[in-house]
DNA sequence: GTCTATAAGAAGATAGAC
DNA sequence: GTCTATCTTCTTATAGAC
């Protein structure tokens, strides 16, 4: 049971969360915020102490997103060569949202990439759960630890590079096109693997 | 010979230019303007309207480099497939940078196709060009235009998903690593369109 | 915990002297 | 063409009543 604080919290989060995403960090001010959540100023600075520290909590929560959403794809499917394919079917299905606002880790971190460096390092922590994720597929496919990282940075950038182009132009139909492709290179990359 | 009004809006617009890179055009204010060219607030003002135009005139100066490069490309390299790879190797000279702060045209889209479309559709240009000039060269290698743009697309997306990981890792060895093989994929696809 | 009012500063943009 | 001074608006953040 959560506490009505707790809600409160929630609620600036997961509201924060989307807006971030669609509208970017600087981008987003507190009167976005206060308007979208209809949580008035002083009770966001409550909760929160900076808008610094609203997104560190963001972070977090998109952090457990992913980790669940990772632990879920671990728990039902045994075979790592088909948890990497859904890695890639993961893109189309979300690929009207990648379209409109481009990758949620990708366009944040280039967003704060430039001169906001301590900022940019609390998102990176959602490129490293997915690349810690990507390397334990691969070695269970029997790569060596060198590889496993290599390979899943070249995942990590398929799937950037696709979602960029795709975002540049609005247009679904690339990750449409594009998404079989990096589906094929996976198998291929598996099964030399094996 | 440039007039002295022509120097000191080439100035202004040189300057604007690495700012928004290394720092993104939201973030750079026009104090920071200012205070790196020596021009005063009501002086830029002469030259620009609006701080949107002189992100116009920004995107208009670098598609003047780009249009340039790729003609040196096209002049010097009979080849369309060494010149695909010129493409690729582009990366590698400039990985110090990349790696520091992205892509010059992949991260000011990532910013602009936030709650800013206007503008994002004025930097989507440096990718038309880009994306038009590697039409042509797989054209050139007996492509169609339908597979020719795909396979344009695709080389963006390879190049800009190695350029945001490694970005976002700020990691020169990334690129170093991936633009080998990104040049034998290339190698390999141009090879079977012979 | 929640709210209103407001401070303090930075942003883009303008007016007008020289 | 160049400059300083200033306006307006928007930003994050705080004070303090309830």
């Amino acid at each position: 049971m959560r506490s009505k604080g707790d809600q409160v919290r929630h609620l600036i989060v997961e509201t924060a969360n989307r807006l971030f995403y669609e509208g970017g960090y600087n981008h987003t001010s507190f009167t976005d915020i206060v308007d979208a959540t209809d949580v008035q100023r002083g009770n966001i600075y409550y909760y929160f102490k900076t808008k610094d520290d609203i997104l560190r909590a963001v972070i977090d929560h998109r952090l457990e997103v992913i980790t669940d959403m990772l632990n879920s794809w671990s728990r039902e499917e045994k075979d790592p060569r088909i948890r990497l394919i859904n890695f890639a079917r993961m893109l189309l299905e979300n690929a009207n949202d990648l379209a409109r606002f481009g990758c949620p880790m990708g366009t944040i971190n280039a967003e704060l990439g430039k001169g906001q460096r301590d900022l940019q390092r609390i998102t990176r922590a959602m490129f490293d759960t997915f690349r810690g994720w990507l390397v334990s597929q691969y070695r269970q496919l029997g790569a060596n630890s060198r590889l496993a990282d290599e390979l899943a940075m070249e995942t990590l950038a398929r799937a950037q590079g696709i979602t960029m182009v795709a975002h540049v132009y609005e247009d679904v139909d690339t990750i449409k096109r594009e998404i079989p492709k990096f589906e094929a290179w996976l198998r291929r990359t598996t099964e030399t693997l094996k």
